[in-house]
RNA sequence: GAUCCCGUAGCUCAGUUGGCAGAGCAUCUGACUUUUAAUCAGAGGGUCGCAGGUUCGAGCCCUGCCGGGAUCACCA
């Protein structure tokens, strides 16, 4: 209590002044029968308006609930904002509509702005235009104790707008109250993961939900994060991916699995990574990745329509259009274009010496499939601006990928790029147990050789893949950076609700 | 993990060569029955992120720490 400000002292005093009036400043329960929209949308001038002795013959009535944004106190007679989900409304109070003492006591004194309330009434328009609601019943629905910070508008400038990173992330619920923009952002998150999922949906494939705690963490290169199992004394791990659960269920008999998944990596944070992140991984049985890039393509074009209206996007002034088909280019083409070298059939050492040309940095741990990551993903990749396909990695750098058909050396594996940035990792899985076997044999060598973020040999996974999986193709999208893409937003924290931030020091208050 | 920038009233921000901590909004008191960044008159509100140091004197200079942002590195 004594660390209360002034006023958030005040504001639990008018709760006293409320109780003694008899007030429940918490009660139940409001029938809402329209939103603040709804009133703007169907306020009809020529119905609704009343007349020179306020005489209205069809009077549009309504009931609403919303929070107040703002308050204009003018003797006998006021005007406020309320705020709810579909928008704004201005309300208009007068003394005499109200019982006795409600206008002078209760909502001119004890009301603040971000209270909650509900009121019934009559629409009309002002003499300045504005179609407003003629109270004629208001309740308080929650009492703040907390103030509201006040942002005011006009002529489409903000002023005294929060702007504040820290404040807006940790308290995230006063960012979308005072932000219609932030919370379109996360409505249009949500409108494009629907529209991927009936996607998949529609083509059969079945959604799964899968360990998040696992035993063996797997189907990713990364650091997990560490728990314990009580009961079992066991220690287990966050997933990094689902990736091998997933193929077991095609293991299973299942022809299309995927899961919308939190994913946990025990990894640095910036604009493009949070500690936990969505992920969308499709597998599907009997296909190849080429099949799989006409999924992609389809289900991405799909999304940005569904949430756009339209398959071109506009990011930081240049148009994106996800219109099919996307380029598609080898990856050693792609960095024969960028930087006219021609890197196929290169031993290692030509490999480095052309790296450390291009100046990159070379140390002795990085083979040919990681020198050729690191020239791709320095000159290449934040070239290539329209959606467009990658194919054919070094083996290396895919433990859980198929050998490609053809050429040597090389998986059959793609990545989708947009703006610089992956948008997806597919390939055509790996199902020889056996390839599959020695393959995280190199990884566990790699992990015993102190790289945190080599595989880990799962045999279950092997055993699975022992009882036949068939040709499988498989995808995973992250659903946070492709949200950034479509929304338009600059750090993946403006795409999460909740960011993971360093604690605060939350001051602990004892109750009176 | 490295570098740079930031932290002053509930919110947005000023604060000069180091010299009594300020403004607008919000809050409080009063006036006002169609206002709209409502207006008018008055008032209160501060651990200047935290801890040290330099100085007669620190919001300001120095050091360390805490928190945030941006860039880089790792990754999706």
């Amino acid at each position: 209590m004594t660390d209360r400000s002034e006023q958030e002292q005040r504001r639990l005093e008018e709760l006293n002044e409320l109780s003694k009036l008899g007030i429940n400043a918490y009660p139940y329960k409001w029938e809402v029968d329209s939103h603040a929209a709804d009133v703007l949308v169907a306020f009809d001038d020529g119905r609704h308006q009343p007349d020179e002795n306020g005489e209205v013959e069809t009077p549009l009535r309504v009931s609403l609930a919303g929070r107040i944004i703002s308050k204009r106190v003018m003797g006998k007679a006021s005007f406020f904002h309320l705020r709810d989900s579909s928008g704004d409304i201005q309300v208009y109070v007068r003394r005499d509509d109200l019982p006795e003492g409600w206008y002078n006591t209760v909502f001119k004194k004890l009301l603040d702005i971000g209270d909650i309330v509900g009121i019934t009434g009559f629409a009309f328009r002002t003499k300045l235009g504005e179609v407003s609601v003629h109270v004629e019943e208001m309740t308080l629905l929650a009492k703040a104790i907390r103030p509201l910070p006040i942002e005011k508008e006009s002529d489409g400038h903000v002023y005294n707008e929060v702007v504040d990173k820290e404040f807006r992330y940790r308290q995230r619920y006063v960012d979308l109250i005072l932000h219609e923009d932030v919370k379109q952002v996360f409505k249009e998150r949500a409108r494009m993961v629907s529209a991927i999922r009936s996607f998949l949906d529609e083509r059969d494939m079945v959604e799964v939900e899968t360990p998040v705690l696992q035993p063996i963490y797997g189907g990713a290169t990364a650091r997990p994060f560490t728990t314990h199992h009580n009961a079992l004394d066991m220690q287990l791990y966050l997933r990094i991916a689902d990736e091998l659960y997933l193929k077991r269920l095609i293991v299973g008999g299942f022809d299309g699995v995927y899961e919308i998944s939190k994913d946990f990596r025990n990894e640095g944070l910036s604009r493009y990574h949070n500690p936990e992140f969505t992920m969308l991984e499709v597998y599907v049985a009997y296909k190849d990745y080429l099949w799989m890039m006409d999924l992609v393509e389809e289900m991405v074009e799909h999304a940005v329509l569904a949430v756009r209206g339209s398959t071109e996007i506009q990011v930081d002034g240049k148009t994106i259009s996800f219109k099919r088909p996307w380029k598609r280019i080898p990856m050693i083409e792609a960095i024969q274009q960028e930087t006219g070298h021609d890197i196929g059939g290169k031993t290692r050492e030509e490999l480095a010496s052309i790296a450390d040309g291009l100046g990159i940095a070379v140390d002795k741990s990085m083979g040919s499939g990681k020198i050729i990551d690191e020239i791709f993903g320095e000159h290449v990749e934040p070239k290539l601006i329209q959606p467009t396909f990658i194919t054919d990695y070094p083996i290396e750098l895919s433990p859980l990928a198929k050998r490609h058909r053809s050429k040597e050396g090389l998986v059959e594996r793609f990545e989708a790029i947009c703006n610089g940035k992956e948008l997806c990792n597919a390939f055509s899985e790996l199902n020889d147990p056996l390839d599959q076997r020695s393959r995280f044999e190199d990884q566990a060598a790699l992990l015993a050789g102190g790289d945190e973020e080599a595989m880990q040999l799962d045999d279950d996974y092997i055993r699975a893949l022992e009882y036949g999986m068939p040709p499988t193709a498989g995808l995973g999208v992250g659903i946070d950076r492709l949200a950034m893409l479509v929304t338009g937003q600059k750090s993946i924290r403006d795409v999460i609700l909740f960011p993971l931030l360093r604690p605060e020091l939350v001051e602990h208050e004892e109750s009176e």
